[in-house]
DNA sequence: ACGCTCCTTTACCGATCGGTGTACTGTAGG
DNA sequence: CCTACAGTACACCGATCGGTAAAGGAGCGT
């Protein structure tokens, strides 16, 4: 039931080149021929799989949130505290910046296609919309007693972090280091 | 001194129109001919003018820098307190944000262009340093402990309002807040 | 009157874009 | 054995991409 359709090895193929190549060159630069390539498939085949250039570029994003949203999960689920739970986001980066190293897909697929009505634009928001939610929360749930604020500023600090992942400076444990502080200040003493 | 070519009229005109339509739809996704078309001239003048699109979006890049860098210098010098003036690029959004919902130009310039030889990509990482450097030397300028975490901070906070900018939040206000207590907490007291 | 620079007009180039038509092949299930 | 389906091979489509050729008009300083 969680899979709407299994997938071909084919279209595997063609969704795991798509990924590395929307992702590591950019959605507008990268043409279907060249993933068809890149996959060792025929273009008629990428046709048959996803109708159209724009549906797979949907299929690459959701592949990514669902990737992510994943190690989220896993992340908060390992944490020791709801203190820790709320930072889950921000150190689930330490693992997934490790192999995505070219910033956010969903804020690099915004910049390259405004129009708001495109569906992949659609899906971009969806994810970050997803990520406002659970930091509020996380928040609520840890005891904050205003989960509004430090949602949005662990939010900015999550975000910026990803974005200057790229300038060769170490802000993730910047970042982290300062959301630990923000999030022990907003929650209640306890122990 | 400071124009290496004072640039003619049509030259300004396709710059405008190009600064339009780049930031608005895309740098990839804007062609030459649409360019000429919006800037109501030739295609053939705006070779003339500017040799490629390439240094096109190059010159682009620049004009935007300037008036950013502009714009953030003479809110540093109407800062009443050094403190204050190591939020003046965050205080600076305030005003620029409003002409500009789309996000950083930079940031997506090189969600666009991820080849680091590419021109337009060095000029956007250069503008990045720029902005690193600054907050660094006014951190210094104030007087604060630990210059380099503290930039680092406001560098966070800085990409990170500017990218969640346009998910209808006002991270701006929050993040502005946040960094002012972080370099209240940084320097040590004054008066 | 001169040439020079700026800009225009129109037509054109090869390459690539996203997408399709058609006929063939391998293979698994009834 | 036969059908159905997934995938291949390959040619093709109109549109658009970045960029150029050639010729000429308008203004201007000499």
């Amino acid at each position: 039931m969680s899979e709407t359709k299994p997938m071909s090895v084919a279209g595997q193929r063609i969704l795991d080149a798509a990924g590395d190549l929307f992702y590591s060159r950019g959605i507008t630069a990268v043409g279907v021929d060249l993933i068809a390539e890149h996959s060792g498939v025929t273009k008629r085949t990428l046709y048959n799989q996803f109708g159209s250039k724009d549906q797979l570029v949907v299929a690459y994003l959701e592949e990514r949130e669902q990737r992510w949203q994943l190690l989220v999960r896993e992340t908060i689920a390992a944490a020791e505290s709801p203190i820790e739970a709320v930072l889950a986001p921000l150190e689930a980066q330490r693992i997934w910046n490790q192999n995505n190293p070219r910033g956010c897909a969903f804020i690099n697929a915004l910049a390259e296609l405004p129009d708001p009505t495109h569906p992949a634009h659609v899906v971009a928001t969806k994810q970050k919309q997803w990520l406002i939610d659970l930091f509020l929360e996380l928040a609520t749930a840890a005891g904050c007693s205003a989960p509004d604020t430090l949602a949005t500023q662990l939010l900015v600090l999550h975000e910026g972090a990803l974005v200057t992942q790229q300038l060769s400076l170490d802000t993730l444990a910047v970042s982290i280091e300062l959301a630990r502080g923000l999030v022990r200040a907003a929650v209640p003493a306890q122990s």
